[in-house]
This record gives structure tokens, sequence and C-alpha cells, in this order.
DNA sequence: GCCAACGTTGGC
DNA sequence: GCCAACGTTGGC
């Protein structure tokens, strides 16, 4: 079982989108960046967990978990020009993009927010590009034990 | 709205 | 294959 976290900005696609989606599934679109599709293609598994973040927004935070119900498959938004997300040089032969299908699993009591995450960028969260400045990547891989000490936070 | 960080593109 | 220019992310 893996660990991630996966950000998305709340007016755009937020978990209580999720959670109104049938089956409160959805797959995780959009994503136009190497490293993480990298990541949804090859190593995200069913089962794994996954807390969703908020990002560009007020408070910037964890608010929720949910699991991954499907592993990596093209993304066909990226084959329409009808969507926000076409890209041209994905083909459908030979697909550029990939995505992953995700069910909610539960909220989260509170927000555990990126200020407080960062507060143990020297302790418990070291070594992770979730506390780190600059960080772009929209999935983060989580050890078991980064897992279990942000859940402890609750 | 600003801007730092950093990924991507394209000329050479 | 280098690297400057450009675009995007995302915190603040």
């Amino acid at each position: 079982m893996n660990y991630w976290l996966m950000k998305s900005e709340p007016e755009v696609f937020g978990i209580e989108h999720l959670k109104r989606m049938p089956d409160q599934t959805e797959h995780w679109d959009g994503v136009r960046n190497y490293q993480a599709r990298n990541m949804m293609r090859d190593q995200m598994k069913m089962g794994d967990q996954v807390f969703f973040y908020h990002s560009n927004c007020d408070e910037p935070g964890i608010v929720g978990i949910m699991e991954v119900v499907r592993e990596g498959y093209p993304d066909f938004t990226a084959f329409d020009p009808e969507q926000k997300y076409y890209d041209p040089k994905s083909d459908p032969d030979n697909p550029r993009w990939y995505m992953v299908d995700v069910r909610f699993v539960r909220d989260l009591k509170r927000t555990i927010t990126l200020k407080e995450l960062k507060e143990y960028a020297d302790g418990p969260l070291a070594d992770s590009p979730l506390v780190r400045k600059g960080n772009r990547l929209s999935i983060v891989p989580l050890t078991a034990g980064q897992w279990d000490f942000i859940l402890s936070l609750e």
C-alpha cells in the first residue's frame, strides 16, 4: 500500500465536488506534469490512500482522504479540443497524459493546514516536498510514517 | 495581485 | 545539449 497527497483548487474541484459525484468517484484529470504523470501511470495502485489537499485558497491544507479505485489509464480530456486540458501533442495511440480514479473515503475532522505542516519541516516531515518552499508538485508521495504522523495531528 | 520557484520550449 | 525566455503553480 502506498500513500499520496493530491492537490486541487477547491474553486475548480474540491472535496465537496468529489462527494457529489456518482459513487463519490471521479477521474483525476488535467495533470500536465511529467513527474506527476509518472506516479499516476506507474506507481499508484488500487487501494492506495490519498490525502485531498486544497491549494490556491484561503486556507491551503489537507481536508480529507480518498482512495485509488482505478489505476493509471490515458487522460482522455487531453484528446478533446473542446476540453480545457486539451493537449494536441497527446495522441490516443500514444497518450502523453495519464490519470487515476479516486473515491471519497472521509473528511478530516478539521483542516490540517500547510502552515501547521510546515512546523514539522525539520522533524517528521523533513525531506517531504510538501513542506519545501516553491513546491509545485501536484502529487506528492508520502511514506507510511509521514502519513501516520499527519493523521495524528487531526 | 505579486512574485519566487521551477518546468517547458525552442533557438542556436 | 545548453540556456534564455516564457508560462504556470501556488503561497502569501
